[in-house]
DNA sequence: TTGTAAGCGTTATCAC
DNA sequence: GTGATAACGCTTACAA
């Protein structure tokens, strides 16, 4: 058999009712699947020109004609945090069984560059935006709301805006959460966090913590450090106080997210501090290594898959002409409890 | 001060053309940053009307009429792999900088997904193509090629593929890591990897281990593990051999990626096995975890990021019209010694 | 069941 | 310096 002579340029759907003797409305149809108005005869003869000119649309042309472009633009804080890996591929999910694709953007949390995307995938007519934000751009945001283009903020909500949003049910996980590590026993819980104001999921995790801890009476209510990494040294200050001043109780540390847990974890080990003999550990986000750090990590699972999922489902709904009021959407996290919170009666026994 | 009135439609650049008393054909000009064949008058109206229409021009309209998209389709074998996220990182850097956008997709290892992706990209015209391959579609990538689609493979080669590849030297990393294990005086080293053939850059690790165990005279020219992970038990049978086989001797476990890595801690946790105790450990990728995990895990850091970088270098100078040769570029790795592959003399003294 | 023709928002060519 | 006009590859009334 002799190879069929490859097409010189990209067929375009000309080429194809040409080569299959019809109309580019025709192939258009077919495109379109209205199978129903196109003869069994023409539509062999249009698949065969299809197959033969490896016809592929053009997205470009079609976006330019209908004034979309079946892409959802996605923007992350830190696409570098596991957090968004497992939301990207719970969105993509959804995504590509529906036919769109996904421009998927960082923006290291520098509002800078976030107003650039937003501004980029605007120009690209995206007809979505799924976005992790810095929370400092609040203008461009209402800007492209005003646009009418459909946005979901995951994690994240940005008072004032009125847009949908996903994340972790923060206030349920943290109550769970700090029952549990009263039952456990500890006398003294250290709440570490990068700045909480302004990060609506920070916010809410710190204030249900003292919400619980206040009601028991808790001493730990006054508990919270906050750091700000880019300011040096802060962070080991604070670790450093946190230590001195519970020497001898019964005492844990929280980390707000992943981030700071390794931040936590790698100090207290350069400090000699074994966890959990010689301090608690907990921490929003489960990971793959969480099992694996010393006797395993106590550690709130968000359901970050899910997010993504269902800030997409959420977005195609807008697509689709949902025009009802925003929400929010508050996922059920899970609480998974390993070795580095134990029970001081067990301690004791 | 009043609101600036919202225009009811996204503006044109026949709208921009309107407002600035100028035709499209000097707005288009103005776009491109043709600022010199403009007078300084119109521009300034130009600016002025842009920024008052908050005018953005339409990068579909614009691939459509220059038959490319700005956009480079991303396609990775596994996005969860932190790998992947920084490779994502170092592509995006050079892009973002060029005006591009990167299209991502996922496809979990799995072929179809990858064919469908590699059709919908080609649909959406991409500029290039950066994938990490799951090896089993060599006809479709041959077809991109064909149509003269700038194509880059990362971490896999695949041979009779005639495009431009980024890797880390494996043969250099594995060379000086093996010759390291040899130094600690491992009497034993076993390789565990899933399923070798196909995958190139496992085929290198695999090799240069054997050659320089060969060169050395060294018993674990066998201890070659391969493990199926849809293959239930498999995985779990041949960790048993492998340390069954070598009790009582000083050895080690080598990872192939950062994948076999957490499975094989998780299963020596499991086993009651202790690193470096019971039994000494390294593997290839670095991670923020490898330094908390027990005293530290000895890893191959290989330069993600700079693989990410290279790679949409390449496709962006091939975009520009390089038509030189296919090239494989071998970025060097780092091997980063950690407390988990201790030396025998020490332990002894 | 099929086709004609207009138009989406740009850029490229050519002319003034 | 500036502008008219014709594409680019598709979809969509509207006809037939």
């Amino acid at each position: 058999m002799n190879q069929p002579s490859r097409p010189p340029q990209k067929a375009t759907i000309a080429d194809v009712a040409k080569a299959a003797g019809v109309s580019k409305t025709t192939i258009s149809r077919y495109l379109s699947g209205d199978y129903k108005s196109i003869s069994e005869a023409t539509l062999q003869r249009i698949k065969q020109s299809v197959k033969e000119l490896r016809y592929r649309p053009s997205r470009l042309a079609r976006g330019l004609r209908q004034d979309r472009s079946y892409s959802i633009g996605m923007i992350f804080a830190d696409i570098s945090n596991p957090f968004s890996t497992s939301v990207l591929k719970g969105a993509e999910d959804v995504c590509t069984k529906q036919g769109y694709s996904m421009i998927v953007c960082n923006t290291d949390n520098d509002p800078e560059k976030e107003k650039n995307y937003i501004s980029m995938l605007h120009a690209q007519r995206v007809d979505g935006l799924i976005i992790h934000p810095t929370c400092q751009n609040l203008e461009n945001l209402r800007e492209l709301s005003e646009d009418q283009i459909p946005i979901v903020l995951i994690d994240r909500r940005i008072p004032g805006l009125k847009v949908d949003t996903v994340g972790t049910d923060n206030d349920k996980a943290m109550t769970e959460a700090t029952g549990y590590f009263l039952d456990q026993g500890f006398e003294r819980i250290g709440f570490f966090s990068q700045p909480i104001q302004h990060v609506s999921s920070r916010i809410e995790r710190a204030r249900t913590f003292v919400q619980i801890l206040a009601a028991a009476g808790h001493p730990s209510v006054d508990d919270i450090y906050e750091y700000e990494p880019r300011i040096q040294g802060q962070f080991d200050e604070q670790l450093d106080r946190f230590i001195a001043e519970t020497q001898g109780q019964y005492r844990m540390i929280f980390a707000v997210n992943v981030v700071t847990q390794l931040k936590l974890i790698n100090a207290l080990q350069k400090r000699g501090l074994r966890i959990p003999e010689d301090v608690g550990f907990a921490g929003v986000d489960d990971s793959e290594w969480a099992p694996v750090v010393g006797s395993g990590l106590t550690t709130i699972a968000q359901p970050t898959y899910e997010i993504g999922y269902k800030a997409m489902e959420r977005i195609l709904e807008r697509i689709a002409g949902d025009n009802g009021p925003q929400q929010h959407f508050a996922l059920s996290a899970n609480l998974i409890t390993r070795g580095s919170t134990p029970s001081r009666n067990a301690k004791i026994l």
